[in-house]
DNA sequence: CTTTGTGGTATACATTTGTTCACCTATATT
DNA sequence: AATATAGGTGAACAAATGTATACCACAAAG
């Protein structure tokens, strides 16, 4: 990658905090106006030359400065789900919050989606509140998987079991009862195929 | 969140997947092309509506649609350090089997490696052979951390305690007693900021 | 029955934004 | 000395974009 001017560096920082901040890129203007250079043809060149370098794409209309963001192909970008809202399929947009990048070998499989632990039902396997969950969407679930749940409209964690007419959903907490349910109280979203645990308390987003 | 038409929640998908491929949002008069609405203000009604919602944000200028807390996180590339090797910096090729894409909130900071565990010395925290430890590379730790200890040219993952002459390395397991050792007799690796947990058995490399 | 929300067409207009051109000043390179 | 690159000013213009208004139709809620 080409190396960048003290100047070029500074404006495509401004860029990258700007359009992280707001969603979008700035305009040319905007660029002009926070580095008060009073044309927009000198805020111009920057971009130009950001973008002859490699940093920055262009598109045609206004505001289409574009970070030219280039994944290896085994970055899979997985969805962060947020609050289940009842009634609404787990990976329907108004769940999305946001979405992350992460090797294929943790993201195996068509659809998977990461959801935010909330509560204790899983600590002794390792699994606690604020830990995330990469989560392959799947109806069929093996004895003994770890599978997300859904009762009445909340997504739970728990440990699954078959028995001949209910099914066992375990939490593996040694202060918490195993629940039994009738086939069709429950809704099985998928199994948790890894477990990401953010030791300094942040969140992923 | 109030929940959304059908149409609203194609459009929403549409802005969302439109941001993510080009770095900047659609223009009105792009959302409405791409549905077939003949009328920019057929778009702009569906966007208002998205806004009202609390899905969507607005600027003033030309495309400035935002997306309400959704958010995108860039790539990071992160070295999978192998069997450390005695004598040799961590951080050394000598030791970097691979590398692996990490979203930045992970991965915060300047020198961060991964390192899969090996052996049962922290399963009372949910720490299980296996499992890979996202590490930032650094001398000072504090009272209580999770830190990589090199004793012996051995890489260990232990719990840090200072005494006043010595230093306490504490496995969290039951059935492992701390180690107190004498300052010059480890060194500190970093600190364990995050933990992967791969349910299925699977190797990241 | 009236209101509200949804989804749309059509037209016109104001504003923002991008772009170009001419010209200027440095600094570093050939 | 000539040339390229970086950084900038100023003015004029073209294109893209957002917005407002009027009007239509349907469905659900009050």
């Amino acid at each position: 990658m080409k190396t960048l001017t003290k100047r070029q560096s500074e404006i495509l920082k401004f860029i990258r905090e700007y359009s992280s901040i707001n969603g979008y890129p700035p305009s040319i203007r905007e660029i002009a106006k926070h580095f008060f250079i009073k044309s927009p043809s000198g805020a111009k060149k920057h971009v130009d030359a950001l973008v002859k370098k490699g940093y920055l794409s262009r598109g045609r209309g206004a505001r289409t400065i574009g970070e030219e963001r280039f994944y290896m192909d085994s970055v899979k970008m997985v969805p962060v789900i947020g609050k289940v809202a009842a009634g609404i399929p787990i990976l329907a947009v108004e769940n999305i919050m946001g979405e992350i990048p992460l090797p294929e070998s943790m993201a195996e499989g068509k659809e998977i989606f990461i959801l935010r632990v909330e509560g204790d039902s899983m600590t002794d396997v390792g699994i606690d509140s604020g830990d995330y969950l990469v989560v392959r969407q799947q109806q069929t679930v093996e004895q003994g998987d770890i599978v997300i749940a859904i009762i009445d409209g909340d997504a739970t964690v728990k440990r699954f079991f078959k028995r001949e007419n209910t099914v066992i959903l375990k939490p593996e907490n040694k202060n918490m009862n195993p629940i039994e349910v009738k086939k069709g109280d429950f809704l099985i979203a998928g199994k948790v195929i890894s477990v990401i645990k953010m030791l300094e308390g942040k969140k992923i987003f």
